[in-house]
DNA sequence: GTTCCATCTGGAACTGAGTACCACTTTAGT
DNA sequence: ACTAAAGTGGTACTCAGTTCCAGATGGAAC
């Protein structure tokens, strides 16, 4: 099916995982602050202003491959809308399953979870901008309970919520992956266990 | 009593002010990112090397004033422990007193809480450096709830569930300031009502 | 006041991120 | 095959942030 897609096309995506994948590379040899964005280039084997024709700056490349997967969850959780406006507690029981599914989405490839996860852990520029997107993502959480007809707060506050579930969670299962779900299920329950 | 300091440490405090007054005011005039360190080392009548001796990078102006604020609150929640390890609610009741007294602080001079404001909102960048000075003040918190004797759930749930209250609280109020301590307690409310 | 040390200062030179511009190549459509 | 559009990479630039250093300055001792 890539094979239908124009040449220009498949060329850019070729090109864009070159990028990555040299930076992921370069990465694991030496820190992120010690790779410049020169090094990836010329590993990749692109002009440096290429790179950030694909990226828009250094961080970027770091979630490369992140903004297709908070999309489709976007979606999982519109699609979770029962038509009629949800209170604070639908909401969240909403929240947990989009999360949770989240959970087991990014957890299936360890290796990429752990590499990204030190990665964002050892720089705090990348912590910073891993939280943006978080944000970001919860903007979006917003938007559908507002559609939902969910009140103000409530549309605000729950995705604040259940992305404070999610840090909590982080938090409390490290390095582990395997931990993430449960500690994910075990924040969610503190909170609606009233 | 700044009188009965030494010499010395009256300079560097002065010199401190300078570079803070001399950001804020170009930040008036024209963009953050319009306005060079060069700009600011230069009006406020100070080596560029030596803006760089004060503040860790151009971002770190923006908080210069806010750290000792920070600080205070953390004592202040500190004292609020009874004693007996906390369930969340009782957490959330603690953490509820300190954002609330919180806001009243931050809000008390309208025209620095609103020129601030205006630059986090503003600048993608500041925004996230303000995500992690907010990040950093809710580890304290986790650290005196630990202290407490709370589980390791709530000791790390507490303050996220605070925090979400008061990103929640931020995103209603806009930039109105009187609005924002009636929009914590609305949003308190909502997570703690049963 | 003089001497001496620790600290502070600001200039110069450097690295690396990010941007603007431009000449050159490659793809797509006719 | 021809042309327009899109993509490429090189050069040169600005600015953030670092390192190094020589000179100034405050504090303390005598």
């Amino acid at each position: 099916m890539s094979e239908r897609l124009p040449l220009r096309e498949r060329k850019r995506q070729r090109a864009r995982e070159q990028i990555v994948k040299a930076a992921f590379e370069l990465f694991a040899e030496r820190s992120y602050g010690e790779v410049t964005v020169t090094d990836i280039a010329e590993r990749a084997q692109v002009g440096r202003t290429t790179f950030f024709r694909y990226f828009g700056d250094k961080q970027e490349v770091v979630f490369a491959d992140e903004q297709a997967l908070l999309r489709s969850f976007a979606d999982h959780h519109r699609a979770l809308g029962t038509g009629t406006p949800p209170t604070l507690d639908e909401a969240l029981r909403q929240l947990r399953t989009v999360v949770l599914a989240m959970c087991d989405e990014i957890t299936s490839d360890t290796d990429y979870y752990l590499a990204h996860l030190r990665l964002v852990t050892e720089n705090p520029e990348l912590a910073d901008r891993n939280t943006r997107k978080l944000a970001g993502y919860a903007d979006t959480l917003v938007a559908n309970l507002r559609e939902q007809g969910a009140s103000d707060l409530v549309a605000v506050l729950a995705p604040q919520l259940g992305l404070a579930c999610y840090r909590t969670a982080q938090q409390l299962a490290g390095d582990d992956p395997t931990a993430l779900r449960d500690a994910v299920d075990a924040a969610f329950d503190q909170l609606t266990r009233h």
